[in-house]
DNA sequence: CATGAATGAGTGTTCATTCAT
DNA sequence: GATGAATGAACACTCATTCAT
């Protein structure tokens, strides 16, 4: 019931959502979802907060794995996309209604997730640019909100049943954000054929 | 009046913005406001009319000038980052509000824009992939994707009035897409040691 | 289970009173409640009536003791505040909901009761005056309501683990109402010490 | 409007009175009533304060008067039975609700005035026992309640366009409560033609 | 006997919109 | 051009009540 709730609020926005709407969407009356929820707010909660302990229950567990930063980088995006695969609806809500939540006391986690997630990616950057991995002309906030944004918009196109699965996305991703979409001009490399 | 309307619905969301916090904000009463506009609806029709308009007066300009693939990359971001600079509101609007317009008649020229938009970013691409500048190894639909929501989800950042000009934004932001964020390895193409 | 139900009818209004708390505070869940009563007004009808019967009891045996009328007065006041002691809950039910129950046909022993009452006690103060045991000058209707609301008002403060008794309030009650509160300034009548 | 809304507040009660039924009965939507206030609870707010506030003004002109104890309950007597004629619903209303209202903190107003109340009337009785005009055998707070409830109740029956004024009720009210209904049995005192 | 889930009518409230002044 | 008052449809939510299990 989560489930369907999520669904329309990422279809519709939360605002434009009637409970009457994801009570129909349930098979039944507006009234009776209130046996379940105590508010269409607590769905919300319910609905981001699982999303974000998974979220971090995910990354964490990269965390734990002591990789250098451009590894790190290859397995948040992946944790990330895999997170949008599991959780497209809440990726999709968290996207367009974390601006309204920030700063409301019940969704305080959202802005302590917000915060950790900066810092790790922050920081990551800042290795990679110290161990030479990471370029050491780019603004690194600018890059920051760059990966960010990218990753997560994807909720917003992403199907669970399209073509490619989140670890191939992931991948090309990478590909893209690592290496950029130019053909690298650099000497002699790359000779492509085509 | 249309731009104190268009920071309203930026800051807080179409649905959620009330024609009464408007007209507090335009220094009038509620019933005021229906002198100059329609409908609450028309509000929203005009700022993004006009802000599509502007955007494609300038897409066209750098489309007329005939340039190869990833001059017309760096043009069309270019160009972006200017308009959110100028319609940031326009922009944040947009971004959040365009999956519910989508299919409503008022609003058809919001899904003709979008078509546009993709031919013109997967053509560009596709010309770019076939000279040679851009590499043949990415899926085009999802590069445009990339490409597409990394350039407009910026103006839910962008400050008008902070450090950076779009200019020099777009700048570092063709760097990331282009050449990527990672050092490049250059020698021989991309042996990566791990 | 009626007593739970009194009490916290008593305690909250007929009306603010939820059958979920009636459930809660009798340990069980809602839809349970109806195995016992065919509805929440059955359970205000079961707690009225059991009230108003025990009450007519014990006037009608005041009565049937043929008093005087002054004794009258004393013996219905004092088996009043027996009343208030015993259904406590019961009565401040009825003094708060008498006024909206009046005239509903289920409730239609309220109305006999109090046209009864009102006969017992303007017949006992009539008697009373005719007798020469009650003052000639007073208002008989405003007798009436005074002694009336004065004796049921009690129910809203009065404690059955209180410093009081029963007996012991009405004695006092009694005095106030049949000899005044003032000092009797009358000639040389009533010399009191002190 | 306040009025219209009083008069039903005090006939069905606060929570039993809906929006809607305020509404028809001023004769206009339910809607309607949100652009003159804030709420229903607002409303109700209003009402009680404005009455508080007159009730106060009222007393605090005759504590001014520096009268004798006796004098003193003689006039605030009066004065309570005139504030009833002026407020009759708003003192129905607070007679009805101030139970569930005592303790939410809008209506703090309501418990300041219960206790300065207190405190008038027991302080009273307490000088008139000292001074010898009131009867040094009673209980005092058991006085103050009776002489409390007794006036105020008289609420639920008043009706301002009835054959007697407040001060006429307030003389007969008086004659009862200081000298009591019983024929006085003193010596000679008293003598009553009939 | 009790539960858990559902119902549906109703409640206070919001808000885009209208319109006489 | 602007105001103040009103509208009416919609909304989130409540609650007495029902009923299969």
């Amino acid at each position: 019931m989560l489930g369907v709730a999520a669904e329309v609020f990422a279809a519709h926005g939360y605002n434009a959502t009637t409970v009457r709407r994801i009570a129909d969407e349930a098979g039944l009356l507006a009234g009776s979802l209130y046996y379940h929820f105590d508010s269409k707010e607590s769905m919300l909660d319910e609905i981001l907060s699982a999303f974000i302990n998974e979220l971090w229950a995910g990354y964490d567990a990269v965390l734990a794995a002591g990789l250098g930063p451009r590894e790190t980088v290859e397995a948040l995006v992946t944790e990330s996309f895999r997170e949008i695969d599991r959780h497209r609806a809440a990726v999709a809500i968290y996207q367009k209604e974390s601006g309204q939540l920030a700063g409301r006391p019940r969704f305080g986690y959202l802005d302590d997730s917000r915060r950790r997630f900066e810092q790790l990616w922050v920081g990551t950057l800042e290795r990679g640019v110290a161990d030479g991995v990471f370029r050491a002309d780019l603004d690194i906030r600018l890059a920051y909100r760059f990966l960010r944004d990218t990753v997560w918009v994807a909720a917003s196109w992403y199907r669970p049943d399209g073509p490619h699965g989140p670890e191939e996305i992931a991948r090309q991703f990478l590909s893209m954000v690592l290496d950029g979409i130019a053909v690298s001009t650099g000497g002699t490399s790359q000779p492509r054929p085509r």
